[in-house]
RNA sequence: UGGGGCGUAGCCAAGUUGGUAAGGCACGGGACUUUGACUCCCGCAUUCGUUGGUUCGAGUCCAGCCGCCCCAGCCA
């Protein structure tokens, strides 16, 4: 047998081409010192106090990308050192959504919070070394005496304790002997720097909580500008990668990897600009703001740029890859045009998705002159990208149903649907031509329309020249299978979700046909045995997914994103 | 009025030592078409926030100005 290439693997080579090309300034930084430093090793840091959204898909592709590319490694890690915001929950969620992507942290799965007794520890030793304090000033105090952007801070009254009474105070603070947020422990850098993170931070405080894996064995917590160099140190991450509002951060975080006089080669940290995407948010605050006031059914509400919602409208882990690899990596704040993810997906699903035919909103073509009781099937393509996918299927009747849009009694210039008189093609089927329209007598609404077949057409073509411009979808109606169809569209109407007015907030922007529910849908027989998650093009419309609750019985679909449509376009302007 | 960043087309983004503005998306036009899809062609920055300066030559170097983002959590 002749060994057919699987369209699938050259998808693949280009994949692992584009990822071995595309570079960015990271890159660079990484092989201007490859000679002195050949090995690489990153980490994707999650505080699991939330689930993950397109905005952490380019920061895990990144971080993991970096590696694959210098034959390195990246650590899962998560950044668990506020036990009030997370959760065991979010742990699971977030492990989940990074294999879903495509990534795999192997062996190489870390918490913060097991580094618990070091860091402790090596806060001790800052304390010996003079390097930090405990400090009684309350928060408010606290904020008096740093000072503002403008003003140099004072120090604190507390700041020279001595390395005894420091040591038995923050050993008292561990022990669990004073209330939360009476004292904290200060690294001792300097109250008039410029930079305010360098006004002797906090870097422990008393927090009884819960802590989703230590339980209530600490009740003092590190900072994450504590926790995090030292958590890096430890890993042996070579580049740490970070976000731009951390750029501050990094004398700081420079700052304790010296201080602790650390021996081996240091983490770098290197900052880059966070992902927007225009016609939604990825902040958590108002993702969660969405989610618990019921404007979105959960997480991964389909309308919702969350990994869990991205999946449930039918993204496919490729096609997000392969955006994030197109926007690029740099360090000015962006919004990428949402175009450009929905691209991503044609350009992913055109060549793997199966066509099948569903009429959405059905109109009943009743073809007067095909016998009563004949059923024919047709052998449709599965894909004409990839012929070796072979046929389905599709049978065809008397009786059919085609798309209330692809019929007009009074068409505009340049419509080749079908109109009284004219004569379309039916997708793999015969050429109809419309002879009546039947209306509603009371109403005027066209229930019904008498079409007659060309049986010389079959298949859909002639050889005599004729030119049939309009091809429509269709179903057979006494095969077709009801469904359930979303369509949704982007979760906003504005570009930028918080333009308002003056007193408005993002929510005012939440656009209203988002989703879009239609229940009396017919999909053609094939279509009976699709199980939840696959994916289809709807021939003419878009691309759809399997829900996650679709059953045999129960057929549920959600459109992922239309197809192109010049038509639609001009006609609209 | 402090500090740290950033400014190349509608949106992203290349632009290594100064040598005469990649690519993608979007958009417009055309070809092809049994998906108004796909694919394929063509077009789309005399100009790089701005003003000066250096130079034979500046997006790249220098100076000033303007604009935007981040920082005053015992969040990350």
């Amino acid at each position: 047998m002749e060994k057919l290439i699987d369209p699938n693997e050259i998808n693949q080579e280009l994949e692992r081409a584009t990822e071995v090309t595309s570079s960015n300034f990271i890159h660079e930084i990484i092989e201007a010192e490859l000679k002195e430093h050949p090995q690489v090793h990153t980490r994707f840091p999650p505080e699991p106090n939330g689930y993950l959204h397109i905005g952490h898909a380019k920061s895990i592709c990144l971080n993991f990308g970096t590696a694959t590319k210098y034959q390195g490694i990246c650590n899962l890690r998560f950044d668990d050192t506020n036990p009030s915001k997370e959760e065991t929950e979010y742990v699971e969620s977030i492990m989940e959504d990074i294999r879903w992507l495509g990534f795999d942290w192997q062996e190489n799965l870390y918490y913060a919070s097991d580094y618990y007794q070091q860091l402790f520890d090596y806060a001790v030793e800052l304390i010996k070394k003079g390097k930090a304090f405990v400090c009684d000033l309350n928060p408010q105090e606290m904020r008096e005496y740093r000072g503002t952007l403008t003003e140099p801070g004072k120090n604190s009254p507390y700041r020279e304790r001595s390395v005894a009474e420091n040591l038995e105070l923050f050993n008292q603070m561990k022990m669990g002997e004073f209330p939360d947020g009476s004292r904290v422990l200060r690294a001792k850098i300097e109250m008039s720097s410029p930079n305010i993170n360098m006004r002797d931070p906090v870097i422990y405080r008393i927090l009884r909580a819960v802590h989703h894996r230590t339980g209530e064995q600490w009740c003092i917590y590190p900072m994450y500008d504590y926790a995090h160099p030292i958590s890096d140190y430890l890993e042996g991450i070579t580049h740490s990668i970070c976000t731009l509002e951390f750029e501050d951060h990094r004398p700081l975080y420079e700052w304790v990897l010296q201080a602790l006089e650390l021996p081996n080669r240091h983490p770098r940290q290197i900052e880059f600009a966070r992902l927007n995407l225009n016609y939604t948010v990825t902040s958590k605050r108002k993702l969660l703001e969405l989610v618990k006031e019921n404007y979105v059914s959960g997480w991964d509400d389909p309308r919702m740029p969350t990994l869990s919602g991205l999946r449930r409208r039918g993204y496919t882990p490729e096609s997000i890859r392969n955006f994030c690899e197109k926007i690029g990596v740099a360090k000015s704040n962006s919004t990428v045009d949402i175009a450009l993810l929905e691209h991503c997906l044609r350009e992913d699903l055109n060549q793997r998705a199966a066509r099948v035919m569903a009429v959405l909103r059905p109109l009943k073509v009743v073809i007067t002159n095909y016998p009563e009781d004949q059923v024919e099937e047709f052998e449709a393509e599965i894909n004409p990208e990839n012929p070796e996918l072979g046929c389905r299927k599709v049978p065809f009747a008397r009786e059919i149903y085609i798309e209330q849009e692809d019929f007009m009694e009074q068409p505009p210039k340049g419509y080749f649907r079908l109109s009284p008189g004219k004569e379309v093609r039916l997708k793999h089927a015969y050429y109809i031509k419309c002879e009546a329209v039947i209306k509603d007598e009371t109403t005027g609404e066209i229930i019904e329309l008498h079409c007659t077949y060309d049986p010389t057409s079959r298949g859909g073509w002639t050889n005599d020249g004729r030119k049939v411009k309009g091809t429509l979808h269709w179903v057979s109606a006494k095969h077709a299978l009801p469904a359930t169809v979303c369509l949704y569209e982007h979760l906003f109407t504005k570009a930028n979700p918080d333009e308002t007015t003056p007193e408005g907030d993002y929510k005012d922007n939440l656009n209203p046909e988002s989703q879009v529910k239609l229940s009396n849908c017919l999909v053609e027989p094939s279509l009976a045995n699709s199980s939840p998650e696959e994916h289809f093009q709807f021939l003419r419309q878009g691309y759809f997914v399997a829900d996650l609750d679709s059953k045999p019985e129960q057929l549920v679909f959600n459109r992922i994103v239309s197809l192109r449509d010049s038509w639609a376009k001009g006609s609209k302007s």
